[in-house]
RNA sequence: GCCGAUGUGGCUCAAUUGGCAGAGCAGCUGAUUUGUAAUCAGCAGGUUAUCGGUUCGAGUCCGAUCAUCGGCUCCA
């Protein structure tokens, strides 16, 4: 591996090295040196200016080509322009995250569009001042009186909070300075002029709701411009296959005013809706669960029982039925643990496996409602399992290795996270650590890399979550998979062992789409709305030529339909081109033209979404061709044209 | 809930300084009967989110409420 100093000199590597290499090195002999070279196989502009003093601890290896050092700087220069535009504006933090980075101010007037303009044009002038980006420590009490002098009070207080005999760094360009662990670029110049300032927002300080509200402004940078366009033109992507606006630009689903967070599903919708609930019954038939359904209200006694009324009261929906108090379900689980218990239970029936598509009800806040990823009533995919102890590792692992079936069915990416105990919540001490390492044991069985979530669990136990990926990058929790002591204690459960003498069984707790409604939000921004044909709401859609046709093509449509190929025709007086193109923004997979060429020989011409499928075929082809694609839930979008 | 922005036919958007609410698409009617991404003509569609205020006059200015959007916090 070669690279390029900014000195012109050249340092080669017999191995492939991170950055973090790079600057051990060049911070012995050959500092203050930008460089360029090839990492990893890939030309790339490092343009890191790795500072004498810096802490090398924070260069990882992960540090792509300097990119969060150069962000980090940009946002030195953000601060330093905001600075210079607003005086009075209090400076609290400013990192550099995955898509860029941001600048949290407590502004003393509200700031808008504009003044991104002006700061930006400010930020321009500073690269172009190309200041000297200086590090300098002080002893903690010397750095809490510069930033006193400097009226930063947030800097104080981030200072004050570290060990009193800390060394703080510093970083200084030009007037500007700012409380900082680095590492920097060495000149403002070195940021370049692929930076952008892409939004405004709130964001309380040190994350907590009971903090005052800072305004947080969000850019991001790159080290060429035309890694800055193609950002750009990604997120443009992103947007455009947003579920909510392909949601009403198919017909998919709604949402009113009448009811914010509750999602209207339109008639397409629920086509996709039912789809995926059918495939859902017959993975579960075959893994050996029952089905039930339980009732939406339930009154308090059991939400106390339960610990509901508790723990999760502040999101539920209660009502006043004859003068007693109910509850609108959020969790199934207190219904289900009902069923069990309502018939003496032997360890011969035990795992039982009970699934449940319970719809649920939270009153989540308004602002964090979000098209259907964020709603206040949904469908869970739920199951409770009730077990013997000696049952839980497999049952884990089938739970997971069932997520994993329905994931790789979508071509999803995810990762796994281990949620433990947090503060408030219930059951003893030896319960939590027991149901944390059996969820462990069996991630390590199944040999799954998993990060570790501290306090994240739900409030009656440990759970591992699913996390996909969406288009953007994005990641939503859909699966999770809980263990739970506590239910079964609560509600007093039994089965009759094999002794003949009562036992307490343990229960799961799991969902796999985790909320279909979700699911659905991130199908549609996975496949842009281009569904693989056995999710399509319409498969196939039938294109007369003229009017004159319309007999035989409503012959081709019965027989499709007869075979459940959810086919229709357009039956406007429209020319061709005209229905092909509405089919083809309908996203529909399969366009059959008929007209007379195919009338008298009796078959179809065959336009798709997918190459290779052009051209004419007989019918009884093409439905052999069409069910075994159905079959089979095969993904075509990738072809798409 | 909090910070900021936005709200005009079903959809996408116009409307100058406060001065007659308009277009395209979709829909309907008629003509056209079409060969692979938009045929032509006509009709209909609005209490400019809601409520209140300023004004001779409000889509436009002010206030409140509701909803939505970008975030924060929280979460499936």
């Amino acid at each position: 591996m070669k690279v390029t100093l900014k000195d012109g000199s050249i340092k080669e590597y017999a191995e492939p090295v991170s950055v973090l290499d790079i600057a051990k090195d060049i911070s012995e002999g050959l500092a203050r040196a930008a460089c360029a070279g090839e990492v990893d196989g890939q030309v790339v502009d490092l343009r890191t200016v790795i500072n004498q003093n810096c802490s090398l601890n924070i260069l990882t290896a992960k540090d792509e080509g300097g990119l969060s050092t150069l962000r980090h700087t940009a946002s030195h220069v953000m601060a330093q322009a905001v600075k210079r535009l607003y005086p009075s504006a209090k400076l609290a933090i400013g990192p550099s995250i995955a898509d860029g980075f941001y600048y949290d101010v407590d502004f003393d007037q509200p700031i808008t569009a504009e003044d991104m303009g002006r700061i930006e044009a400010e930020m321009k002038k500073i690269i172009k001042e190309n200041l000297e980006v200086e590090r300098f420590t002080l002893p903690r009490d010397e750095a809490v009186a510069l930033m006193k002098e400097k009226e930063e009070p947030y800097k104080v207080e981030l200072i004050e909070d570290l060990p009193e005999d800390s060394v703080i760094s510093f970083y200084r360009q030009g007037e500007f300075t700012d409380l900082c662990a680095g590492p920097h670029l060495m000149r403002t110049k070195d940021v370049g002029k692929a930076f952008r300032l892409m939004n405004l927002a709130g964001a309380y300080w040190r994350g907590s709701e009971k903090n005052k509200m800072l305004t947080r402004i969000y850019a991001t940078a790159f080290s060429k411009k035309e890694e800055l366009e193609a950002y750009i033109t990604m997120m443009e992507e992103a947007k455009k296959r947003d579920h909510r606006k392909l949601g009403k630009e198919l017909g998919l689903f709604m949402m009113h005013e009448a009811g914010p967070g509750f999602p209207f599903f339109l008639p397409d919708g629920m086509v996709l809706k039912n789809t995926l609930l059918d495939y859902w019954r017959e993975i579960h038939q075959k893994a050996g669960y029952v089905e039930i359904s339980t009732p939406i209200i339930l009154n308090r006694s059991l939400w106390e029982t339960s610990g509901h009324w508790d723990h999760y009261k502040n999101n539920m929906y209660t009502t006043v039925i004859d003068e007693e108090d109910y509850a609108i379900k959020p969790m199934n689980c207190p219904g289900g643990v009902l069923v069990y218990a309502s018939e003496p239970r032997s360890y011969r029936d035990l795992p039982l496996r009970m699934g449940e598509l319970g719809i649920v009800h939270r009153h989540e806040k308004s602002g964090q409602l979000h098209g259907l990823m964020r709603v206040r009533c949904f469908t869970q995919d739920d199951a409770h399992i009730f077990m013997t102890p000696e049952q839980i590792r497999d049952e884990i692992k089938g739970v997971a290795n069932l997520i994993d079936q329905v994931y790789s069915l979508f071509g999803f990416k995810y990762h796994v996270e281990l949620s433990t105990r947090p503060e408030d919540s219930m059951g003893s001490d030896e319960d939590w650590e027991m149901a944390t390492s059996a969820l462990q044991g069996a991630l390590d069985d199944l040999g799954k890399d998993y990060v570790i979530n501290e306090g994240d669990g739900a409030f009656y136990g440990p759970k591992i979550d699913f996390h996909l990926q969406d288009s953007i990058g994005r990641t939503w929790q859909c699966g999770t998979i809980q263990l739970d002591f506590q239910l079964p204690q609560r509600f007093e459960l039994e089965y009759t062992g094999a002794d003949g003498e009562k036992h307490r069984p343990i229960m799961i707790h799991r969902v796999a789409f985790g909320s279909i409604e979700r699911f659905i939000g991130i199908l549609i921004e996975h496949f842009a709305g281009a569904f693989p044909t056995w999710l399509a709401p319409v498969q196939v859609k039938i294109l007369p030529i003229s009017d004159k046709f319309l007999d035989y093509a409503k012959n081709v449509e019965e027989k499709l339909r007869s075979s459940g190929i959810r086919a229709s025709i357009d039956t406007r007086s429209e020319k061709i081109g005209y229905k092909i193109r509405a089919a083809q923004l309908a996203k529909i997979p399969y366009m059959l033209v008929v007209g007379q060429k195919e009338e008298e020989e009796g078959c179809v011409s065959v336009r798709s979404r997918f190459k290779g499928d052009e051209g004419q075929k007989n019918l009884d082809g093409f439905l052999a061709d069409i069910l075994e694609e159905i079959r089979t839930k095969a993904i075509r979008t990738a072809e798409e044209k």
